[in-house]
DNA sequence: ACCCAGGCGGGCG
DNA sequence: CGCCCGCATGGG
């Protein structure tokens, strides 16, 4: 039996909770709009704005797109087609990992754009969750490409390609508050513009994307996992920032400090092939809890 | 005021 | 290798 099913622009999908993947941090939360009053999400891609309203429950959910146009896509970013029901018999491996998942059943990884998800990353390097997001949406507002969504709407800018920001210079980049990342996003815009083809990674294994993806300057050993995740959708990635980090010391290692090799090496003998899932469920579970750390908060 | 944030590159031993 | 440091900036 399928996972999901497309009629014109209707979706149905079993285990899809809009909410928590829209708060989940991912690279489309940065600029997406989500109207928690009325159920609706925006955004835009490929120079097309898609709008989509959540009916139903987070376990047999209905999307209602406004036009059928961007329902494959739709499917797709939100990987519809994942067997949650498989992939939480996975990674159930503890007390702890049961309670991320009831609580956050229906929480998606997102696959979202290459090049996208490469600059949100470099982005995100020793900064929070909310900066990210006000830095994108200047990125977005300064460098992207107006679209016209033939709705009277808004306006919405489409998220500016690599090439496009090699028009500006770490200056600008500075000006919209990326501070000393200007330099690694000017620098990476010139790379994947003139030197390396992200989007001709698409279908290399993890190893390899991730070993390509370090080539880039600005791009570490997490930022890779991120983008490998996020951006190509290699569910064995398993990025390790400091509240996936401080979460498993303290669920699995009594507290005891642990070095990334060795929290790697962890997350791939218990998630096995799935770890990026179970990453996304430990990072959203640490930040909403106290027990790890974090201030209560609501939609960041 | 002080501290922290989805880390990284570079320099040192 | 491993360790340590500085780094821009806005919000709690």
């Amino acid at each position: 039996m399928p996972n999901y099913s497309i009629a014109k622009n209707r979706i149905r999908a079993s285990e899809l909770d809009i909410v928590h993947t829209v708060e989940s941090a991912q690279p489309l939360t940065f600029h997406a709009d989500y109207d928690f009053a009325n159920g609706s999400l925006e955004y835009a891609t490929n120079f097309a704005v898609t709008r989509a309203k959540f009916k139903g429950g987070p376990a047999n959910a209905t999307v209602e797109l406004e036009s059928s146009d961007g329902a494959r896509e739709f499917a797709q970013r939100f990987r519809l087609g994942d067997d949650m029901g498989e992939i939480y018999q996975h990674i159930s491996t503890d007390a702890s990992m049961d309670a991320a998942i009831k609580r956050y059943r229906g929480m998606r990884v997102t696959l979202n754009d290459p090049w996208e998800t490469t600059l949100c990353f470099i982005m995100s390097q020793f900064n929070n969750v909310k900066r990210i997001r006000l830095i994108i949406r200047r990125f977005i507002d300064e460098f992207g490409t107006p679209i016209n969504d033939g709705n009277g709407g808004p306006a919405r800018k489409s998220f500016p390609t690599s090439a496009r920001l090699t028009e500006f210079s770490e200056k600008d980049f500075r000006r919209c508050g990326a501070g000393f990342r200007a330099k690694y996003i000017a620098s990476a815009a010139e790379f994947c513009t003139n030197n390396m083809d992200l989007y001709g990674l698409t279908g290399k294994s993890y190893d390899n994307v991730k070993a390509s993806l370090m080539e880039i300057s600005g791009v570490g050993d997490k930022v890779a996992d991120c983008i490998a995740l996020m951006g190509y959708g290699k569910m064995e990635a398993f990025p390790i920032d400091v509240w996936v980090k401080r979460t498993l010391e303290r669920i699995y290692f009594k507290g005891e400090k642990k070095r990334p090799a060795e929290l790697h090496d962890f997350a791939d003998e218990r998630w096995s092939n799935w770890r990026g899932y179970a990453q996304q469920y430990l990072f959203h579970y640490a930040r909403n809890n106290s027990l790890y750390g974090a201030k209560d908060r609501k939609l960041v």
